[in-house]
DNA sequence: CGACTCAATCGAATCGATTCGACTAAGCTA
DNA sequence: TAGCTTAGTCGAATCGATTCGATTGAGTCG
């Protein structure tokens, strides 16, 4: 990201508050206002236009009968007083509902965005809570201080991917009945799951290097935690993991190779790819004859760095993925992976949000992926 | 987007609602319970702790003095009534704040994300409302009845890139003393503006093309209005533009070539880059031998094209962006571009919010770009 | 011409919490 | 021991709108 910036200062504004205040000096009670901060309010707009506030709120609401001449009277008052309409908050702790629904990530907003899967899911996700009228709110799962899924005004919560630090949060939610959607995540009591097969996925993946002849074949993982801390996959952190995507994944590759070493990354970008790929490639161990990453954009990095180390794909190295992102510049490459229907997820979670808010019941769904054989996967060459 | 996808069912859960209101008979008015969809409320709580409300809010709260003892009673009390805490709801009415700040998009989700720009843009903005302890909503312009700017409780607004159309939903947020920010738009009447030199900027890289010695080149812009029409840059849609960074970057082209001919894209997209690339190049009329894209993404899909028809960048066609964005795999290439601070922008517009809700003023700025000559631009080869 | 209907409007309760000022009782100083 | 402070608690007003049931008046039907 470029900083070469230089800000410079033109003039200035006031905060919007003050500015309200001078205009409303200009309208009703001059200088008789009792609290200068003041604005408007429907039973102050009613009083003008000489009705009741029930009526008022009938006039901007439109719901229910209103004569044409005293919507106008109502609507003109409100003109006078400045009157921007029934005030949102005011509106969803009636109401019960704020027509916000909260999208749990657990990475920073810079890196989730940076995985096409993501972009997809949220995507999908849009889809369906736009058609229900709502809108997203993004939300990480770092509690400090910040607005969180417990403190803010929530009709529904999806989470996407998250970790058990979130348990607490869940608890609350659950409580005051907020519907709660989980996309890939540990099964929680209470909260609807949609799932992916990333457990069987990952297992027809390693058969198809398995089936190709490889025998060294190495991972390159998702973060297993919060902390996204890098490093060898050892068994203790295999067992420690609490990132439930990439603990299936591995589990779904352990059938087929129980042994296989491991890196894990600190998220699903090309850099960290590269980097563990570099590591992997460079170890003084046997070199692996076949990578499976967790994520495309992993399995790309691992690419790059097979390129900078001088070996071929898939001659010297074969190199699978995850997700099926279509990525520009990647060519003449073309992934061997599994196709995952992220969007399909992110409406399906959508859908589900809308079911359970509609007061009904809701399936939980589970997705399959499907394998796609690109050309970055190969037989090993002979010894 | 695979949808190779199936979605099975497994099991069903029911409405949280209903679960709740399940969980609540095994607690405390039993069959007599006048509502049965009724949750506990901090009233209930203080009832049953056998204090006022008022203790039990501050027992939540933490804000005023509550003997520990009346506190653990408060607690126990919610615990055994399932009570969740105070509603987010109730308490950003009485606050006056909701702890959401409204991000509204002019793209769809899905396009709006493709562009690291804007990914960029939002994370800086994120970083600052996140240490504001404020959530993004995020909104698009289109008001068909999902929620918008104007009915979402919001405690502030950042606009991005954001057509005319929203006017009367700025009106009224303005009436409402809701801070305003705008990240490159046509300046508004009590709306801090965050400005970019779009102008200057791209008279740079134009003067940079003719430096080289190009008399024939193209434009290819970035979507004129809401509709996002592609086709021929004529006089007329040129006069009638709603798109203000695509206009003003247009007018900094054509301070030094005039008559240039141009191709409107539909979005900052790599697609659309190679689509309009296609047509400038296999066009009737005289070969252009300069392109200069508004964005990046743009500029990398009229180098596909290039490709694609045979021609070489930069000895063929010479091809300038705008963003400075570093996309993996655009290799051999580096752009020739200008670079803009986008993160800074984010964070400019975060730091305007949080002055403003500070009820301060905030300063307008303004951030200017960078001339990055990379190898896509090179003098036209000699007849 | 009386009973009836329906549109238009109003009153009052309600959503669920926060907060300011008042009040009580205990601890402390002089 | 009178006078003061202070921690702890409570009442009541307030945030700003929505909505249900009641009421009024004009028009309609028989």
């Amino acid at each position: 990201m470029s900083t070469e910036a230089s800000a410079r200062t033109e003039a200035s504004i006031q905060a919007s508050s003050e500015i309200q205040a001078g205009a409303q000096n200009d309208g009703d009670e001059d200088a008789a206002a009792p609290r200068p901060t003041h604005r408007p309010t429907l039973a102050a707009v009613a009083a003008l236009a000489g009705v009741s506030p029930s009526t008022a709120s009938l006039a901007f609401s439109g719901s229910g009968p209103v004569s044409v001449a005293t919507r106008d009277r109502v609507l003109a008052a409100a003109a006078t007083l400045n009157y921007g309409g029934p005030d949102p908050r005011a509106q969803s702790l009636r109401r019960g509902r704020s027509g916000i629904v909260g999208v749990v990530i657990e990475d920073r907003l810079r890196d989730a965005f940076r995985d096409p899967m993501n972009i997809a899911m949220l995507d999908g996700l849009a889809d369906e809570t736009g058609a229900l009228g709502a809108g997203l709110l993004l939300l990480t799962d770092t509690g400090d201080g910040a607005i969180s899924m417990d403190t803010a005004p929530l009709d529904a919560v999806v989470l996407i991917g998250c970790s058990t630090r979130l348990d607490r949060a869940v608890a609350v939610l659950r409580q005051r009945g907020v519907p709660l959607v989980a996309i890939e995540a540990a099964p929680m009591d209470g909260v609807l799951d949609i799932a992916l097969d990333n457990w069987v996925a990952s297992r027809t993946l390693a058969r198809h290097i398995k089936e190709l002849g490889h025998s060294e074949v190495a991972l390159v993982t998702l973060p297993l935690g919060p902390d996204r801390a890098r490093g060898p996959l050892t068994a203790q952190r295999e067992v420690d993991s609490t990132g439930f995507t990439a603990s299936e994944r591995i589990r779904g590759v352990r059938e087929i190779y129980p042994d296989a070493r491991g890196v894990v990354a600190a998220g699903s970008l090309i850099e960290e790819g590269k980097r563990a790929g570099l590591e992997l490639l460079t170890e003084a161990q046997q070199r692996p004859t076949a990578v499976i990453a967790q994520s495309d954009l992993l399995a790309i990095g691992v690419i790059r760095a097979a390129e900078e180390l001088g070996l071929r794909v898939p001659v010297d190295l074969s190199v699978a993925g995850f997700d099926g992102v279509r990525l520009d510049g990647l060519a003449p490459y073309e992934l061997t992976t599994m196709v995952q229907p992220a969007f399909e997820k992110g409406r399906a979670a959508g859908r589900a949000v809308a079911a359970l808010l509609d007061g009904g019941r809701a399936e939980p769904a589970s997705f399959t992926c499907t394998f796609r054989r690109g050309n970055t996967t190969a037989a090993p060459r002979p010894l």
